[in-house]
DNA sequence: CTGTTAGCGCGTTCAA
DNA sequence: TTGAACGCGCTAACAG
């Protein structure tokens, strides 16, 4: 029986008493490092197999100085373009050899600022944000050292990296389709203006309104929806009132499933076109048109920003880059 | 200028030197320790607040032994199902003050086992895993000391806690509502036997036609299907073979969308019935009988589970436990 | 090729 | 109430 605590883990002294090496000569087999005999070298991984050690991370990232682990902080889980980006950042650190802890704030600020100060306080050597609030002053502080990006929405108040979709052009593309189509009233439905999203989104639809010298009706437009529920009331609002739209605009998927599901209960066929693709969206029996990008694609950019950052420290102070990734257009059901 | 390293962050010696205090005093501020005077308190906490210092949580936790930190295995993270899983673990993991570390599997025993090493290595002071394969003896070995509490299947190979969906009696009730609605000849879509889920599903829909004194036809019943994708063609053979079934049962939900697919396609409007609810079944206008249940509770219960199981430590010995979550029956469409 | 020393940042123990 | 010494498990730097 090997002197060690009854139920605590084997040591890396553990393996070493009993393959009659020092603890050293462990470390160095466990690393591959050449300058060792083969003698040793079976005798320790014999002894490491027979106690079923294994190195504790804990303490090795404690000496070595670096975690091998960075932190990515999302808004929604519960949406799949925040599981997707997630795993897009996964594939990448996958390749390095790195990992992520992820953490879910809720689109709570409190939430964003403890789990980030948590991510600091576990050391980690950078963090992709899904910041919450439309600053991010607090990261500035809190994050001393450890590198940042950004992810869907860019940096205010702070001076990072990000990676963002190209939301202007893909809400542009998508309402010069309804135009083309022939449609002249389109209602907007938006989540918040102050987000950058809703903003942007926003300008697009704006945008294709003055290419085909149409004026948009700013009682069509109803912005600050948050979710399936109130975008559903707002869209019905506007499909039942006076001079209802022919089409409606929606800029991100809970919003367009509420219109949706508006135009389903009225009994209508109205146009749709809206930002993110979602299962089904070719079923539905009405004619949509989707404005979709790679989620992972998202996750890959922002963790190849941040290994680049990581790798090269704060010497090389370059400015910080911004990442667009397209959009597409896809369109669902006979217009 | 504090004697510290210029790149790396501050630590509790710099916040000491700075108070005029030594590091104890500081470890013991930052405890909220009662033994301390007021006047040594304030210093410490100026300092500790002009550094911007936090506390290193991996020295830390080597110090103290224990992590606070659980790890999570899913097997496919863009699917709702387990990103609503992992939001319940969190959310009953905040309550205790514990992190989580999640890792995704794609589906893959090697991945699954080398993320389990991996988490192991880093002390996770326990895991929850949905295992990929059907049986999990490689689990047993690789987590030495550190508790296991499956989820969404149950043990095999291994002793361990585990959370399940209540497979056979949803499936059961969900047939019944089919057959009593006349139907006779129900096609059955399942993913492979032998995966648990899939085998307990396949039950349900067999006692349903027996409590009926019908016979299943093996003819009607495709087994193994994967993604939707192949759910879809599956369908697609069955409504178009020789003696259609009048309604389709399916096991989860990538089969049923499938199946909805194909139904679409087709441009029929056979009735349908699976397993997990998704967004927009209600307005697919084909009649739906989903299977639903929440997927955050089976988070919640199997963090409970390992929760209990940590604070007890491997004395206390009791027997495995198994906490089945119930299921209801939605109904979508006019039948 | 192998072992010894020292210390990563923190907290427990014990003495002042 | 405060501080000094020691060690958690591991590895870089330096002997031998």
């Amino acid at each position: 029986m090997p002197s060690r605590r009854a139920g605590g883990n084997p040591t890396m002294r553990d393996v070493a008493q009993l393959a009659r090496v020092s603890a050293m000569s462990v470390s160095r087999v466990l690393k591959d490092d050449p300058g060792v005999s083969g003698a040793v070298r079976e005798r320790v991984l014999a002894a490491v197999k027979e106690l079923g050690y294994r190195r504790n991370e804990t303490a090795r990232s404690l000496r070595l100085g670096g975690s091998g682990t960075i932190g990515l902080v999302v808004t929604n889980l519960a949406n799949p373009f925040y599981s997707r980006l997630a795993l897009g950042v996964q594939e990448v650190l996958a390749e390095e050899g790195m990992r992520m802890q992820l953490s879910n704030t809720a689109e709570r600020l409190d939430r964003e600022r403890a789990l980030v100060e948590d991510l600091v306080s576990h050391r980690v050597e950078g963090m992709i944000v899904v910041p919450a609030g439309s600053r991010q002053d607090h990261l500035a502080e809190a994050t001393t050292g450890a590198p940042v990006v950004l992810a869907a929405r860019p940096p205010a108040g702070l001076d990072t990296d990000c990676v963002l979709v190209d939301d202007f052009h893909g809400a542009r593309e998508a309402t010069l389709r309804l135009l083309d189509d022939g449609h002249r009233d389109i209602g907007f439905l938006g989540n918040p203006p102050a987000l950058y999203t809703g903003a942007e989104r926003f300008r697009g639809f704006w945008a294709a309104h003055e290419e085909f010298g149409v004026e948009p009706d700013e009682e069509r437009v109803r912005r600050g929806l948050g979710d399936i529920a109130t975008a559903e009331a707002a869209a019905r609002d506007l499909l039942t009132g006076a001079s209802a739209p022919t089409a409606l605009f929606c800029t991100n998927n809970r919003i367009t499933q509420g219109a949706v599901r508006a135009v389903h209960r009225l009994g209508l066929r109205t146009a749709l076109a809206g930002f993110d693709d979602f299962e089904l969206s070719d079923v539905l029996g009405i004619p949509l048109t989707i404005v979709s990008y790679d989620a992972d694609e998202i996750g890959r950019q922002a963790a190849r920003l941040l290994i680049d950052r990581i790798k090269n420290g704060t010497e090389h102070r370059q400015p910080a880059r911004r990442v667009i990734v397209p959009t597409t257009v896809i369109r669902y059901g006979t217009p």
